[in-house]
RNA sequence: GUGGCCUUAGCUCAAUCGGCAGAGCAUCGGAUUGUGGAUCCGAUGGUUGCGGGUUCAAGUCCCGCAGGCCACCCCA
């Protein structure tokens, strides 16, 4: 065992684990492109406030699981990594005064959160999300376009069994009645509470809904359920989201016990579900309605609403459903030689075959022609140049490892030669 | 933060009752001094996660710690 290891809860993305990753950014960032939500970066770090005040002093994300920077001096601001985007992607928002560009302002962003929470397969202390936020547009609309965006995600990812988890939970005008009455609903049936969901009434009723105690199942369906105590406009809202949804054939459950943990959240709240999945990690993202939140952080009454998807929770799921990873890109051509001494020839011909535009790679050590070809073909090079005698004459031997087939070729024609045999065989 | 299971070479795993730490794959080299994914041969690679204890003797038994996984908590 080594005397250095990546810190608990972190690993290392290793070469053979970066083309996945790579095609799930790039499809991110190409369906930001088409849906027109534009690139945005903030620190990996903020004002612990930002957080405190953004997401909510009294979350288990804020509590327990904010990884706060040791400041270095006693003069120095109290910093925390961000456990997610949107505090901080709001904080700009204001800083700047993006409300004069035009509303909304959509923006995404693909970046690693940090939350010092216990590890587990699918939780992470350092993980990626693919954050997109859409802010200064009330309507129910918007809410529809960014839950068929994150949904669009897991379909071209290669994700077929992705479900939409819809609820509202109302707003700051309907919420605290409805919660009364949610309270006085378990206060009836204390005495059926298991422990833990007793200190949760006291605390945070609402949370009692997604508990996951099979105990509680019974009495959960017999609860109030908020979308049966939205005031007139969040039920009006509520119903226009489901309405623009179903137009756009996204698969919705309704689910009236999805309360997020978030405290910024109003009405709309989403989540992603992988059905069948094994363990608990089944949440492959979400989001919701933030209304509150960029006044919170200093500005003017503005919404918003995103969502966060788990990028390593959809790595782990293409797996376990045995969906392969691209393949790493392969050479075109592998520069060897006669002599293995003449690692300069290799290199040159291998740097002019770069310049001119072709993936070319050669061995720069000293092995025997046998091994350079025999390194050639794992590599999985298309053509392997070969130097020898024939240099004297200006001609170097073209050979196609996946026919077998070899010929000579004039040096200043093999560039050409490459690519024409390259585009021959892609489109062939 | 709570509880349970696990940890032997880069990877996957063996090692009888407590008795000399091994194999396959991978890597490097040879068979083959100008021709490749096969085959054969060889080499490199270990403080058995770390620390302590019991014992003539510990990968094996005991204790602590770390890390991984699982279930909670919570979330992505």
């Amino acid at each position: 065992m080594p005397e250095f290891r990546a810190p608990r809860g972190t690993r290392d993305l290793l070469p053979v684990d970066r083309p996945v990753w790579e095609r799930l950014t790039s499809l991110a960032g190409d369906l930001a492109r088409r849906y027109g939500y534009a690139g945005i970066e903030t620190p990996m770090f903020e004002q612990t406030a930002v957080f405190e005040r953004g997401v909510g002093a009294v979350t288990d994300i804020v509590e327990k699981e904010l990884f706060r920077i040791q400041p270095r001096t006693e003069e120095s601001e109290a910093w925390s990594l961000r456990p997610e985007a949107t505090a901080g992607i709001v904080r700009a928002y204001v800083q700047h005064g993006m409300r004069t560009l035009p509303q909304p302002v959509r923006v995404q962003y693909v970046g690693p959160m940090f939350r010092y929470d216990r590890p587990q397969a699918g939780r992470y202390r350092q993980f990626w999300q693919w954050d997109v936020e859409a802010i200064g547009d009330a309507g129910p609309g918007i809410d529809a376009e960014i839950i068929e965006l994150g949904h669009r995600f897991y379909t071209e990812a290669g994700l077929a069994n992705v479900q939409v988890l819809l609820n509202s939970i109302g707003d700051p005008g309907c919420r605290p009645a409805y919660v009364a009455r949610l309270r006085e609903y378990f206060e009836r049936h204390r005495s059926e509470l298991p422990g833990l969901e007793l200190a949760r009434l006291a605390s945070n009723p609402l949370r009692l809904l997604d508990s996951k105690d099979p105990d509680m199942a019974a009495l959960i369906a017999g609860a109030p359920r908020i979308v049966d105590h939205l005031c007139d406009a969040c039920r009006e809202h509520f119903d226009g989201v489901r309405a623009h949804l179903d137009a756009l054939g996204v698969p919705v459950r309704i689910e009236p016990s999805l309360v997020r943990g978030l405290d910024y959240y109003t009405r709309t709240a989403f989540e992603y579900y992988r059905e069948g999945a094994e363990g608990q990690q089944q949440a492959l993202g979400g989001g919701g309605r933030y209304d509150g939140l960029v006044e919170l952080l200093g500005g003017r009454p503005t919404p918003g609403i995103g969502f966060a998807l788990g990028l390593d929770r959809v790595v782990l799921a293409l797996a376990e459903e045995g969906i392969a990873a691209p393949e790493p890109v392969r050479p075109a051509a592998f520069v060897a030689s006669a002599d293995p001494a003449d690692s300069v020839g290799r290199l040159r011909v291998a740097t002019e075959l770069r310049r001119a535009g072709i993936a070319a790679r050669a061995d720069l050590g000293t092995r025997r022609l046998g091994r350079q070809l025999e390194q050639a073909s794992r590599e999985g090079a298309h053509f392997a140049v070969i130097l020898g005698d024939e240099l004297r004459d200006g001609m170097v031997q073209l050979r196609d490892l996946r026919a077998g087939t070899q010929h000579a070729v004039p040096l200043d024609e093999l560039a050409r030669s490459i690519q024409r045999g390259e585009s021959t065989h892609h489109h062939g």
